[in-house]
DNA sequence: TCCGCTTGCACCTTTGAACCGC
DNA sequence: AGCGGTTCAAAGGTGCAAGCGG
């Protein structure tokens, strides 16, 4: 990793200062509207906040072959979900600096929806084709080495190329799940770790980065023809299908022939490339200038962001949306009285929502990141396990018993797997956000369930427990079974005033190398939405003059 | 019929254990 | 016995194409 390029650091995340005494962690988990927030810095300089960790807020990201993901952006960058989990490429790469080399982070990152319309691919070009499908479960991938110093992650990029993308609801793997055909966002989260190892205490500081060039669509397959090649040519794995035509000489071999064979779907994507994809650039004028593809990009929402990339807006070629292009954001968390235990490490979280009823009709189309809504507890090993399958077992559960007496810590419940509810955080036209009680007595299964736009929506991934409040409000983590070996236990109530940690690191088990955590519940990390932080609510304002379909 | 999704395939890289020599 | 380098097989990551289903 250290002989890896890092791109300049003339990256410009967007940013957001979480202001002392602020409630909401990661109150944008939402389709990222333009940030209007006052403290937002224009650059990625430190932002401004107050408080005792001033640190959080000098943290510098530099995105890891930045260059490689403008290219992507550029020709609409896909991202391949499977049932099974694909991985992201261009893998999320990051270079951290301006850390205090002492303190323990946490970095997570999370993948939000970039808008609420659903795409098409027609005519070469991404189109809007109808209102978004309810988004999934709000997970988080928190890095492996989490929690580790400050010298730890600036050492050397951070990578998350583990990071693996499904379109199955009912995921057990804890892979980030998202829908097919949705533009999304993936951003990064560096929280800093509390001097119990954990987040969600009242001292918790982080910051969030997005780089807009990161901003994808998913596909259940390519749709555009560029991004294929563009993968064939940078993906080493995907080398078996270069060739002087890239993949047609693979395609050759496999039918026997000695001579290239271009597939269906190459033939029909050059034929769109050459045809209506420069018909495409005339009607926007891409041939002659930029003037009016930047209108149409999707950040191209007129956010007092100065440090949005203007370069990106010109060639991205997604349709546009209300979203600023990068943010960053730090935040301390203050008013959160709840406290972790980094007990464990846990590359996943699954988000959920914890906002008030004030907040979201404040800050409408947004939805809250997973990550920060809740404590975070780093040593969360066996936490999947025990959400995943002894949720299953024990209904009533007796799994977070049983996990307790392994591991000797403070049950977790399974609730992490409580689903989120984007689309309620979204302000749909006027449908007022329905608030859950903030903890749930009594945790049943829950099958899951379709996510509405509108009502809450009870769901669970794997058969965990979790009744409707507990879903609204509750992130949840998710590790792969394979690494649950379990110690953390995970506690599963909403009450953030009697909670005992939600994660227990074992002795010494901080600076391990990269183990999955079980999915654990992050409470009371998003208390609420950033008043400061607020995202436009039409829905139908930059993304429409698009190509709306 | 169209479109999105799943599945199986071949090819490739990565990873780690096994082996060997110093 | 310990260390470092090499080899090799298994695991896993790719895109493609066929087939299925709504």
């Amino acid at each position: 990793m250290l002989q890896e390029k890092a791109s300049a650091v003339t990256d410009d995340p967007v940013s957001r200062v979480r202001p002392a005494g602020e409630t909401d962690l990661f109150p944008d988990r939402s389709q990222l509207g333009p940030s209007t927030a006052p403290s937002a810095p224009s650059a990625p300089s430190a932002p401004t906040s107050s408080g005792p960790d001033q640190n959080i807020e000098n943290i510098k990201v530099v995105l890891h072959e930045r260059e490689l993901w403008k290219r992507f952006h550029e020709a609409g960058t896909e991202m391949i979900i499977t049932k099974a989990g694909r991985r992201m490429f261009p893998s999320y790469k990051a270079k951290v600096s301006g850390m205090n080399p002492k303190t323990k982070y946490i970095l997570l990152i999370d993948v939000v929806p970039a808008d609420d319309h659903r795409y098409k691919f027609s005519e070469n070009k991404w189109m809007v084709a109808g209102k978004a499908e309810p988004a999934m479960p709000g997970r988080l991938y928190v890095h492996p080495d989490s929690p580790a110093t400050g010298a730890h992650w600036m050492r050397q990029l951070v990578s998350f190329q583990k990071l693996k993308l499904t379109n199955n609801h009912l995921d057990p793997f804890g892979h980030i799940i998202l829908n097919s055909m949705h533009k999304y966002q993936p951003r990064l989260h560096i929280v800093k770790a509390d001097e119990n190892n954990a987040f969600g205490s009242k001292n918790t500081a982080y910051c969030t980065h997005v780089f807009h060039e990161t901003t994808f669509i998913s596909v259940t397959s390519y749709q555009n023809h560029k991004i294929t090649q563009l993968k064939i040519e940078n993906n080493p794995f995907a080398k078996g299908f270069r060739g002087s035509e890239e993949g047609d000489l693979r395609a050759s071999r496999i039918e026997g022939k000695d001579y290239p064979v271009m597939s269906k779907s190459v033939v029909r994507q050059r034929i769109i490339s050459s045809h209506g994809h420069l018909a495409g650039k005339l009607r926007t004028g891409v041939l002659t200038g930029h003037s009016q593809v930047l209108s149409s990009y999707p950040y191209d929402t007129g956010a007092p962001l100065t440090n949005l990339d203007s370069q990106d807006a010109l060639s991205s070629p997604f349709p546009p949306s209300r979203d600023p292009g990068v943010v960053y954001h730090c935040f301390k968390h203050r008013d959160n009285s709840r406290h972790l235990e980094l007990g464990c490490k846990q590359p996943y979280l699954e988000s959920s929502s914890l906002i008030s009823e004030e907040r979201f009709f404040r800050s409408a189309p947004s939805y809250e990141s997973p990550l920060l809504s809740r404590p975070y507890c780093a040593d969360a090993i066996a936490s999947r396990e025990a959400c995943m399958y002894g949720g299953v077992e024990a209904p009533s559960g007796s799994g977070s018993g049983d996990r307790d007496e392994r591991s000797g810590s403070p049950a977790v419940n399974c609730n992490m797997w409580a689903p989120m509810q984007p689309y309620s955080r979204y302000s749909v036209d006027g449908v007022p956000y329905q608030p859950f009680p903030p903890h749930f007595p009594n945790p049943a299964p829950v099958l899951p369930q379709p996510a509405s736009s509108i009502l809450p929506r009870p769901q669970a991934d794997f058969g965990v427990y979790n009744s409707a409040m507990v879903q609204r409000s509750l992130p949840a983590v998710a590790q792969s079974p394979s690494s649950s070996s379990g110690s953390a236990a995970l506690t599963g109530s909403r009450d953030t005033t009697s909670h005992p940690p939600l994660y227990h690191k074992k002795p010494g088990s901080a600076l391990q190398p990269l183990k999955e955590f079980s999915a654990c519940s992050i409470q009371g990390m998003i208390p609420g939405r950033d008043p400061s932080y607020q995202h436009q609510m039409g829905l139908s304002g930059a993304g429409s003059h698009w190509s709306d379909g």
